[in-house]
DNA sequence: CGTCCACGTCTAC
DNA sequence: TAGACCTGGACGG
């Protein structure tokens, strides 16, 4: 569920389990995937990540001392497809990395990377190659290991060279007060006359909310996702609006993160101190909140994982310690009692209460039933005329039309078992190891006879030729 | 077995 | 504003 958090988790992952490992030699890329080949093979480097909103980029640097020698080294070890090797990006535009050769030093990469819907980065033994592995960067010291870029659907893309997409908006999590600024100033944007939960996804003013983030935010703030983003936001009238709003009243539970926890040192003031962020004054109070809980609620989920040894233990639906995962911290998507309909672009936006009047007039339940964890479903009806009122709507949800005996009890069984629903929250779920204690999958792996697995498909023979480059 | 759905962009009418 | 880009899990017939 690559939105925000996610990303910045990933970012806190591997600067914390790659601050001491050295990588070396060329990055491995699956021949499947359309983005550029990486023509980068140097001795030795060093890898950090910054994320920004929906984007991390992966830095690659030389490792100084052996700068020396890289020159000879890549002279003899040059082999003959190397000159072939295509350097095209996604957008099959020629020669991004020379371009980025040429105003970068030698000795360092810049990789941008956003994640579709499926990337993630996982490290393992270099010997096993997780299934869907489309970069590897491989360790130098045995027992090698790699760093790789794995990403189910291959919407994840990589640009070599690039830095911030500038189509996107200032981060949420890392860069509050820009991304404040940047909407008390834009709000007159047409992009403004859409319902608030559209927008939302619109990566120019909400660099890092997604679909579960936008459903979360304005369930709490009880804003109808119909609700023109205008009508929603908007500049506070006057001074006395905002000495109304209770300031600096949010994100408090942030503080605490666990000791042992790969990405423990992640900082928790990433809260911004509000009596500093002066553009959160220039909105009305209402839309205060929903600007706020923009930050607070992407943090909270970047809390969670922080106190976690793995984010696959944050996905868990059984946490050994008891302590909330994931899905305990969702309230609002693909909640059992929860409606949910299509919005204009065909995604589902999950709700509780008044659709809002802007609501698609032909919209009826996306999902049909929402199970919980034994496998009873709560069942919403289908759609039986195509009224276009909100009272029409509200009807659509066997919930909030059912009578209170019939309510309670769906909602006492969603109280027993949590939702499991589809949300298999897979994402690095080995990833958390740190190098000294190997992942159970690659613990077996070592056990067994070293091969590692590459599910064959379309281009298989690219693959093998991939497979034999990964044993060397 | 077929259909629908999924944490997200992109581009072509 | 459709579709395209992808894989795979859940569910229904």
């Amino acid at each position: 569920m690559p939105e925000g958090p996610e990303l910045h988790l990933t970012s806190l992952f591997i600067n914390k389990t790659c601050k001491d490992l050295i990588f070396s030699g060329r990055i491995l890329k699956n021949p499947i995937h359309k983005c550029a080949d990486i023509d980068w093979d140097v001795p030795s480097y060093t890898i950090t990540s910054v994320s920004r909103g929906k984007e991390i980029i992966l830095q690659l640097k030389e490792c100084k001392d052996n700068r020396h020698n890289t020159e000879t080294e890549n002279v003899e070890n040059k082999k003959p497809t190397s000159k072939k090797r295509k350097n095209t990006t996604c957008n099959g535009e020629k020669s991004q990395l020379t371009k980025a050769r040429d105003s970068l030093s030698s000795s360092e990469l810049n990789i941008l990377f956003t994640f579709g819907m499926s990337g993630k980065f996982e490290l393992t033994s270099a010997n096993e190659c997780p299934k869907h592995s489309h970069l590897s960067f491989i360790t130098k010291k045995e027992p090698k290991r790699a760093l790789s870029f794995i990403d189910q659907r291959r919407f994840g893309k990589w640009y070599v060279g690039k830095s911030w997409s500038p189509d996107r908006g200032p981060c949420v999590i890392t860069e509050y007060e820009e991304f404040v600024k940047n909407l008390a100033n834009n709000l007159d944007d047409t992009v403004f006359k859409k319902p608030i939960c559209e927008v939302m996804l619109n990566q120019k003013y909400f660099n890092g909310i997604g679909n579960y983030l936008r459903a979360e935010i304005l369930y709490r703030c009880r804003i109808p996702p119909f609700e023109r983003a205008n009508t929603v936001l908007k500049l506070s009238k006057s001074n006395e609006d905002s000495e109304m709003t209770d300031v600096g009243n949010v994100g408090m539970q942030l503080k605490k993160t666990t000791a042992d926890s790969p990405v423990s040192h992640v900082k928790t003031d990433l809260l911004v101190d509000e009596q500093s962020n002066s553009h959160i004054h220039e909105l009305h109070p209402q839309s205060q909140e929903l600007v706020r809980l923009c930050h607070t609620l992407p943090l909270e989920v970047v809390q969670l994982g922080c106190t976690k040894y793995t984010l696959a233990d944050m996905y868990s639906e059984d946490n050994a310690d008891g302590s909330p995962g994931f899905n305990d911290w969702l309230q609002c998507y693909y909640k059992p009692g929860m409606k949910n309909m299509s919005d204009s672009n065909k995604r589902t936006i999950w709700f509780s209460g008044p659709a809002g009047p802007f609501a698609p007039t032909n919209s009826k339940p996306r999902i049909k039933s929402v199970k919980s964890k034994k496998g009873q479903s709560v069942k919403k009806p289908k759609d039986q005329s195509k009224k276009s009122t909100d009272e029409s709507r509200e009807s659509q949800c066997e919930i909030d039309s059912s009578p209170p005996e019939i309510k309670q009890e769906i909602q006492l069984k969603s109280d027993r078992k949590r939702s499991k629903s589809k949300i298999k929250r897979d994402i690095f779920q080995t990833a958390f190891k740190t190098d000294s204690e190997p992942t159970i999958k690659s613990r077996k792996c070592e056990k067994s006879n070293e091969t590692f697995e590459f599910k064959p498909d379309k281009a298989q023979l690219d693959m093998r030729k991939y497979q034999s480059m990964k044993k060397l």
